[in-house]
DNA sequence: GTTAGCATGTAAGGAGTTACATGATTTT
DNA sequence: AAAATCATGTAACTCCTTACATGCTAAC
């Protein structure tokens, strides 16, 4: 039921997914990946990768040395269960998927996953957005509206940021729409922007 | 030392500044101010509060109630201490101040400090955002690039949107050099953009 | 040779959420 | 009269961070 904790678990099983690794590989690939505010530490990384293992999702490939026999480093693949799991999370849209960092890593695995799933994140997140602002916007007129500029200014840029989101997950909802086929890359320019 | 939580502390004492207030009150307002991804609950605002009122830095004005008699209220005041607590905090310039949260928080209760903390915490997040732009770009070079479109699409996004923070603070830094007494307000436009 | 980065872990503790519990008041 | 919203709280639990502990390997 892809409670709020299970991020970690998807992560790694989407990287994973992408070929075998150790785990301090996967925290820098985690951390590059969504290093715009929290960074995970090995605290929370090694022993999700030990529930992982014990839940049977990974399992170690045995420790790999490189050429010049190094330390040996536990690297880990993906079960069969595994995948099925990370394909049953990665489908499970609901709530918990829009919130920010639910969405961050599930928009990173897109590919993994079909266009009628990646449509209904975009716009449940989308919408998510949409709701935020109107509701912002009417607050701001019942509340201070001139006390306080450093408030205001706070508020009004980030009002900005999110209608600047709304713009972006409109373009690749055009985009993913519009893809039928033809496959333009998520990142082509759209003409808004 | 400014710990990680005296965030909803600082915010508390900044909002009492600006006059009396009930915790139902406070949480609204916080959630609107902050209001951008996390909600505050009930069950961390209420035992902050109780905390804040052992350490003296808030008094209970006695319940109050509104002209149809009410249910009576606890409304909160700040204490002699709770101001020079919320001046210190204000004043502590460092790592933990130029975290997401911890800089918003800050930046809504400028207007209760000095310019000279304001430039410091403004051109300390602008640094902070600098270095992890140069750091993910850095490291972008060698990784991936081309596998997974998605995953370098949310890159590029997140990329764009902490440059235009930086941007943003550039403005609100050149204002604040340029207000010595002019004061033409945080949001007044100042050519880029 | 010593610093920096690679690599894996554990234990204790912090901060905050969820769920529970209660009841008044306003709106529909 | 019911539903929504105001209003205050507590207890259990979860997730994560910090700090500790260990040792290898590459570079300077």
């Amino acid at each position: 039921m892809a409670r709020r904790g299970d991020t970690i678990e998807l992560a790694v099983l989407g990287l994973l997914h992408e070929g075998p690794m150790h785990g301090y590989e996967l925290r820098k690939r985690l951390n590059l990946m969504l290093g715009w505010g929290r960074v995970l530490s090995y605290g929370s990384l090694y022993p999700a990768l030990k529930k992982m293992l014990r839940a049977n999702l990974i399992t170690e490939v045995a420790a790999t040395t490189t050429p010049t026999s190094r330390r040996p480093r536990i690297t880990y693949e993906v079960t069969e269960a595994g995948n099925e799991h990370f394909q049953r999370l990665m489908s499970e849209v609901g709530p918990t998927a829009w919130e920010d960092d639910n969405f961050d890593i599930r928009f990173a695995f897109f590919s993994s996953t079909d266009m009628e799933i990646r449509l209904r994140v975009l716009e449940g997140r989308r919408s998510r957005l949409q709701e935020r602002l109107a509701r912002v916007q009417g607050e701001l007129e019942r509340t201070q509206a001139e006390v306080n500029r450093y408030a205001a200014e706070l508020q009004r840029h980030g009002v900005e940021s999110v209608e600047r989101e709304v713009r972006w997950l409109s373009d690749l909802i055009r985009a993913e729409r519009g893809d039928e086929s033809r496959t333009p890359a998520p990142g082509a320019p759209t003409g808004s922007d």
